[in-house]
DNA sequence: ATGGTCGGCAACCGA
């Protein structure tokens, strides 16, 4: 079972790399993050065009969260059973009977922001929202951007990071929770070196040629899922394309036989 | 090479 993430930064304007790497790559499972499309203007066409069932949460300009599969997804839901939140971040659905959770948490701004508060309640409600519904003797998917590095391994420059948005002790400790509580950071399990990243700021010229990033998206599972992970690697194709995305696919592979 | 991030969406917010 081939299973990827990927942060578009706009569905409708990156839909022909999309479609291009669903094409050629053929995976069962793809989670989209900010796709910055109301479910109107959602492609759905052109998804299911290629063979893929597209389940999407929109909403205007901001954040936005689909998960394109090519079995039909079961018990669709669009959200946190322990938060309330206005935003389109969480969409969830069961695929060939696995539970798949699809999240763009908050960037964060910086520490001491309302918006940073806004990213540790989404943290913290993502963590009340799995000890409520889920097991961890049971299989379970996680996928996004998650907006954290967790060591300094995970980021360039660590030192000048330090307690910054994306870098911080109090994102860190909840996802380390998150993990604590069963899940597996399949990247990490098939990669323990650093220097590996899923994405690099628009804002530092060159960051891809400097490899100059961050590892902020994550595929997580539970120990039953994650003993089957075979491989997992980063595509940084879509980021070295002419008009590149500021994320990258990160694909895992699991062995379901 | 004489600039200097993107994308949505209509002035700026968010990343």
């Amino acid at each position: 079972m081939k299973f990827a993430t990927f942060n578009t930064n706009s569905v409708r304007l990156r839909l022909p790399v999309i479609l291009e790497w669903l094409l050629r790559e053929q995976p069962d499972i793809l989670c989209l993050q900010e796709i910055k499309a109301q479910d109107k203007d959602f492609p759905a066409a052109d998804f299911e065009g290629a063979g893929f069932h597209p389940a999407f949460k929109g909403q205007k300009s901001y954040n936005g969260v689909a998960i394109i599969s090519r079995q039909m997804p079961q018990e669709v839901k669009t959200s946190l059973t322990s938060i309330e939140d206005q935003e389109a971040r969480f969409i969830s659905a069961t695929i060939l009977d696995v539970p798949v959770i699809n999240v763009y948490i908050p960037q964060g701004m910086a520490p001491g922001t309302d918006k940073f508060a806004y990213k540790l309640r989404w943290l913290r409600g993502l963590l009340a929202h799995i000890k409520e519904n889920y097991k961890k003797e049971m299989p379970l998917l996680i996928a996004g951007d998650f907006n954290v590095a967790l060591e300094t391994i995970d980021v360039f420059d660590p030192e000048s990071f330090r307690d910054e948005a994306g870098f911080h002790p109090d994102e860190q400790a909840i996802m380390q929770e998150l993990l604590a509580w069963g899940l597996v950071d399949i990247f990490r399990k098939h990669q323990p070196d650093g220097g590996h990243y899923t994405f690099w700021d628009y804002r530092i010229p060159n960051a891809l040629k400097r490899n100059m990033g961050w590892r902020i998206d994550y595929i997580l599972a539970t120990q039953p899922l994650a003993d089957k992970s075979v491989i997992s690697w980063i595509d940084t194709g879509a980021r070295a394309l002419p008009k590149p995305s500021d994320h990258t696919f990160l694909i895992a592979e699991f062995d379901m036989s």
